[in-house]
DNA sequence: AATTGGTTCTGAACCGTTACGGTCCTTTCA
DNA sequence: TGAAAGGACCGTAACGGTTCAGAACCAATT
């Protein structure tokens, strides 16, 4: 029977087309494809695990970049794409192990995510995206770390020494408002706790206060978050010079809430960005462009290349610094520079 | 055993927490959620289909716009949404057989797609998007007819009578170039097909003799298509006082057109969309909107209510006409409306 | 002491498929 | 003509859970 629907050399076209007409009358609706993947232990799909609500994939432009790029490669290897609901607020992970997949990707969710847990008592190949190595599945990242420095070194070369920071989300908890030392030592969100202690060490290095920087977390990641961030910052220190934000739909909510106060980009104030998103680049935003949807397309072929029993193997991927014109000296530059090094 | 992991009061805690012992003692990784499937009838996901690449959900803003409403849906009811893979090119059918889900979207295929038949044979419930009404399966969609009519009405009141229209694939095969009436009949693609007879009754009604009105098609959809379809229109037939297009990205590429001829919008000439994507909206482009969240939200809604068996439902979302900055008199406007009614 | 009722635990059947090995029949070659 | 080889076909055993019937056990009632 399976080898009629299947295997068609495996007998006579006769005897096949006898089975499948009987089977029709019978109403026979064809293999069952879980009963299937039972059998052969392929489930044909791979299952991918974000943090956030399953629509925030299809709201935010760098995670629907890195969904492309993953879409991109199922699709060469002709297997499906799961998305797991993993709701963030009840820590339901019975979705995670009703998955039936061949293998996780999971994209950027702080590391003590019980679905992360979850998926790595999973018995399938796993990789992660934008986590820290955790020596025993494959990732996929980029040098968060370093690509922050070089921008923070581009600022402070253009003479800013007294800056604001917008960053996204450091844990599990809501925490819209400034953010202590402590809290950003001990951040769950491996791209953003690099991406401050890149900053942090350049603007050191600068003989800047780190501890004095006004830095602002914000939960949700959208636009109006930037804004009201910007706000936070501008309302704690007006004479900051330059607002870094740890994304770039950060940055251009921090945009509109400068427009608002008469500030203008980037001869009152800069603004700088993370990502590389198309808006950003339309805005001309300074940023970091990472390529996302390699990300994604790296992270499939990790997954669906795991035949062999190589070691765990780690990708970073090549970012690329932006100096667009959102970035420029600060107002009181030519008197600063006296004082520097 | 598996009522240690699923059924706690099923059996002294002493016990459950003895198996649980020794299964973690064995290695054992957890219930197989495959096998789970198979014995409950129940794969805890439901299937997406699109006619195009996978990657494509991600690249369109309204296929972006659906598939995040229907994540909604899903999220609500704790199912995962599978993303079948389904090229076009090659008519592969088997990633729908061995699809394990609970049921299937269809979004946007052609009628005549060999995977929209396939999904329909499998034992499912099933819901098409964009589709007419195949009577057995549950259907959303809006009305693409009534309101292309509508916008159509309303440039006609402002005017135009010499009209060119870019369109969509309107079948399988690619054809990037004008569209015989027969074709127009024959089209594939309900959506395109309506929206094609919308503007055809309305600009006959206006006394307009639609077979010599320039339709051009295109087969990729974004905004190259739409500025190269628009070229065509207008080396065909330079005095067209409109262009009308069948979507919001088609009609933002055949703006930028338009500009590198030195057209004004609305001045010179007047450009028009469909869906009501965010950039059109920025642009000030007159469409019709449609609530594209919605609709995904609703497809799943419907799929996942399939527990009785009601007679198949069609649900129509309400659509708006937006008139723009983009649509406006044409430049001998008044002239020709001395021959108006 | 026997019946009843209730709970905890065990075992077997079943879900629908594919892989595998065995039977049977036909063909080929010495 | 007989043996070997090969192809077509068929039956059966997993795959790994869930479910359900009924066994075993204990306590309380008649």
């Amino acid at each position: 029977m399976s080898n009629a629907y299947n295997r068609p050399d495996q007998l006579s076209p006769e005897l096949r087309r006898r089975v499948l007409d009987t089977a029709r009358r019978l109403g026979y609706p064809g293999p069952d494809p879980v009963a299937r993947s039972l059998r052969t232990r392929k489930a044909g799909a791979v299952g991918l695990l974000l943090t956030e609500n399953l629509s925030y994939a299809f709201r935010d432009p760098a995670a629907i970049g890195f969904l492309e790029g993953l879409a991109l490669a199922c699709e060469d290897a002709g297997t499906g794409l799961l998305l797991v609901p993993a709701n963030p607020e009840r820590e339901d992970v019975a979705s995670v192990h009703r998955a039936g997949v061949d293998g996780f990707v999971v994209y950027s969710v702080p590391d003590d995510d019980p679905h992360l847990a979850a998926v790595l008592e999973r018995p399938v190949p796993t990789v992660v995206c934008d986590q820290p190595d955790l020596g025993t599945v494959d990732r996929v990242g980029i040098d968060d770390r370093g690509a922050m420095y070089e921008l923070a070194k581009h600022l402070i070369g253009l003479g800013h020494r007294r800056i604001g920071v917008v960053c996204m989300r450091l844990a599990r908890d809501r925490n819209d408002g400034f953010v202590t030392p402590d809290r950003q030592h001990a951040a769950h969100f491996h791209v953003q706790r690099n991406r401050l202690s890149g900053l942090a060490e350049a603007f050191s290095e600068a003989g800047v206060d780190w501890s004095q920087v006004p830095v602002v977390e914000r939960f949700d990641h959208n636009m109006a978050s930037g804004a009201s961030g910007a706000a936070q910052v501008l309302d704690r220190d007006p004479q900051v010079t330059a607002l870094i934000c740890t994304s770039d739909v950060l940055a251009l909510g921090a945009m509109t809430e400068a427009a608002r106060r008469g500030l203008r980009v980037p001869h009152d104030i800069t603004v700088t960005g993370f990502d590389g998103i198309r808006a950003g680049e339309e805005a001309g935003l300074t940023t970091v462009r990472q390529p996302v949807l390699e990300k994604g397309r790296a992270a499939g072929k990790l997954l669906l290349d795991a035949n062999e029993r190589s070691r765990p193997r780690s990708v970073n991927l090549a970012t690329e610094l932006i100096i667009g014109k959102t970035s420029g000296a600060p107002r009181g530059g030519a008197e600063e520079r006296w004082f520097g090094p």
